[in-house]
DNA sequence: CTGAAAGCGCTAACAT
DNA sequence: ATGTTAGCGCTTTCAG
């Protein structure tokens, strides 16, 4: 006894109102809105004119439930505010959208639990793949859907628990090289600064600068070794204090780019003559007014490479097995 | 004739997968997932179980096919590796997540088609809102998407074409304290460099610069004023020009930090005494060699209130009519 | 080239 | 307190 259906008020108009209003199948509509071939033009034409004139805008949700496609993706980032992740999140960003594909975007603060239960929410949302930086220690939480499909990617960080594609910075390469290049120059005490060991790349840049010093057929010299330094504040002391000993460092080497900061505070209001080299580049830091050298790297590419990677997974699930990725990075002045 | 389906191989379980295996119906499932009064304990627990046992996890975008509900929102940034938009949209993740929102991501560069395509494309997906920061000169094209009941709020710029509620920083007043803290401190004449005038903070900043020459009963000097300045280096550029005048400002307002820096470098490098206030606080702003004021803002604030006003309409649509909200700028001290 | 019917996985109404 | 039925808006068979 209903009318077919007047797209009832205040509700959006359907594929069904729109066939109604142009006279053609419900299944004409959707060839013609998904721009699949074999459509008479006149025909399309009448469909699209309909179309307009309701304002009718195909439901992505409904379409993916039904067709189980796959076009968004999530980034579980372990700090969003971080301008190194940041960076990350705008190129993933890019590449996805470049290919009609959104990006849900979270952060886990750092919190084993929130990544779990954002990764895990995701999920729910049948995002078509996760790029993740780990922030627990596990992530075999995600073993079912990786099983059932749903690609992984890894970013900065190693995930542990399932395999999974990870793209990671030359840690260890460029810490080495940074400190081999101090020890070459005749330095014989370098002290190294350092955030908390725990956190993979520290530690794998406190290898870096280990195994620099072996290459010399030296040792590090663990009273020059300062962790656990979060803030620029917490370096500029921790380097005062060295700059103190009867022994002072001739150079410094330091494992991100707040400790750079700090130390650089300390040398300058010392008028110490320390050489002064550091990992990640930093706003302004061609602005210090001192020499210094920076490993750096291509945050923005580390992004990129980790979208491609994971579309890829999403396009071909039969790829080869999981692989690690490492960035190069490269060292060059800043300051001056 | 066919079995109560084994869940299929390969697909994932649903509901009626639990429910037979749970020995209950579908509703019961449905009730006990989300949470829903009204059933015995024992009954709940079996179903937990066997969800449990089968790795059931609720297919989202079914549930919120059949329920209308929205349970994410679009965020078009106008350059999401910006680190201003960064920080903003950090903060709007975090509110929205606390509430068990996701936060899809996007960013226009800037250019108008992009900013339209990704806010229709963010409809289809039915987003329950959506926050933009403007980029192009009209969002008419959201008219429709409006009046079917999806809120809209504009950050740090206004939107044209809709009603919808604004968020910005007070540019004007901001501009207007520090140029005319320069003017009470007895400068007689102020430079002023900007951004294309076209930018809508910029046209504001400026206004404010005005406001407060008006305020002390005198006139902008428009000799002393640069637009256009992109990059630190043209700022540095058009402020050593400026130094090298035979009456040349003795103060000068910048209207965002790129300038400030370029600014600064230009000061700095031809030993002026010249007074620097500029808007927006910077990285490393503290270690700058020679004090400046800085118009400064919580970036941050501004995400989160604009996550909740959109949040807030979205749970009660006949709020009150769409505002403007700015938000407050202070001037602090930065460098030493 | 076009259409009718079925159903993706779930929740809303209505029973019971 | 639990179950039954219908249907969200779309795509997918499978027939014409």
């Amino acid at each position: 006894m209903t009318a077919p259906r007047p797209h009832r008020a205040g509700g959006r108009p359907t594929m069904v109102d729109v066939a109604a209003d142009a006279g053609v199948s419900l299944k004409t509509v959707s060839r013609v809105v998904n721009g699949q071939p074999n459509v008479d033009p006149a025909m399309a034409a009448r469909v699209t004119a309909s179309a307009q004139k309701l304002g009718f805008h195909r439901n992505a949700l409904a379409a993916s439930l039904r067709s189980g496609s796959r076009d968004t993706i999530g980034f579980v980032s372990a700090d969003l505010a971080n301008t190194f992740y940041m960076t990350i999140a705008a190129a993933v960003s890019a590449v996805a959208v470049a290919r009609g594909i959104q990006v849900i975007m979270a952060s886990s603060e750092e919190d084993p639990a929130t990544e779990r239960a954002l990764a895990l929410d995701l999920c729910q949302r049948r995002v078509g793949g996760l790029i993740i930086v780990p922030s627990a220690a596990d992530q075999a939480y995600l073993g079912a859907e990786v099983q059932r499909g749903t690609p992984v990617v890894f970013l900065d960080r190693p995930g542990r628990g399932i395999r999974a594609d990870e793209l990671l910075i030359d840690n260890r390469g460029g810490a080495r090289a940074a400190v081999g290049e101090l020890l070459a120059a005749g330095h014989e005490r370098v002290a190294v600064l350092l955030d908390a060991p725990g956190i993979f790349t520290m530690a794998e840049r406190r290898a870096g600068a280990e195994e620099a010093h072996a290459d010399a057929g030296r040792a590090l010299d663990e009273r020059l070794v300062v962790s656990g330094l979060h803030t620029p504040q917490a370096a500029r002391e921790a380097m005062t204090r060295l700059l103190a000993l009867a022994d002072p460092p001739t150079a410094v080497f330091c494992g991100n780019n707040r400790s750079t900061v700090g130390a650089l505070e300390a040398v300058v209001s010392a008028g110490a003559d320390v050489a002064l080299s550091g990992f990640d580049d930093f706003e302004l830091s061609r602005l210090v007014p001192r020499r210094i050298r920076i490993v750096d790297y291509d945050a923005g590419e580390l992004g990129r490479q980790a979208a491609e990677v994971l579309l890829q997974r999403m396009a071909d699930p039969g790829s080869p097995a999981p692989a690690r990725v490492l960035l190069p990075t490269r060292l060059v002045d800043r300051g001056r």
